[in-house]
DNA sequence: TAAATATATGAACGAATGTTCATACTTTGA
DNA sequence: TCAAAGTATGAACATTCGTTCATATATTTA
């Protein structure tokens, strides 16, 4: 039996961390955030670049749209977005740098 | 069209980025390595203090030692548990205190 | 205003996920 | 060596996920 003192995390905390994590927990994603990172983007550049399909790359801007991670503004027919989540971004920089140096 | 150069992450980086982060992707894994960050811990105690079954714990533990982000060692009947991953532990950290702060 | 362009959206589908249940494996103590 | 304790594991199940397809919405241009 151990007696020592846990923190613990609020069942909110909980669900907000892994709900950020999933948001990051496809190659899709990491890839859509991966580029933004670098040059705001339109829905159609994205798929271009990303070879995928507009409706697949629209999908999942609006799954990130909603967790406030990107946020967009339309630009003639185009939709720009950008990254909102300097924070988010951040760690998934970090993440990438792991990956490359082991 | 943009002429921008863009930089591109291999299709291997990408996969094992997402792999990690789907690994901290889930409620009870962020609660299991929360726990560990602070004392390691055997099987039946994570259980218990999580409040759920020896089975659901022990099959998410074989899923974190597969991706080698915790491992164990025998202590007589029990399988002591602590991570394995510091990298993985300081951004889940870094997510934790990105969740409380705002 | 009609056609073209860019994006959003809902339904549907197969694949992956997390838990439960039953049971097997391993170590310890009588 | 037998029973108990701790853990692992495979099958099954409901749920969630990511994509595709078809179509709707909104803006620009002729």
């Amino acid at each position: 039996m151990d007696e020592k003192n846990h923190h613990f995390l609020n069942e909110e905390t909980v669900e907000d961390v892994a709900t950020k994590f999933k948001a990051l927990a496809d190659p899709t994603r990491v890839k859509i955030l991966y580029l933004l990172t670098q040059e705001e983007c339109s829905v159609g550049h994205i798929a271009e670049v990303l070879g995928m399909t507009q409706s697949a790359v629209s999908h999942q801007l609006s799954y990130l749209k909603q967790l406030r991670l990107v946020k967009s503004r339309r630009v003639g027919q185009s939709f720009i977005y950008r990254y909102d989540d300097e924070h988010v971004i951040e760690i998934l920089k970090q993440m990438i740098r792991h990956s490359l140096h082991d």
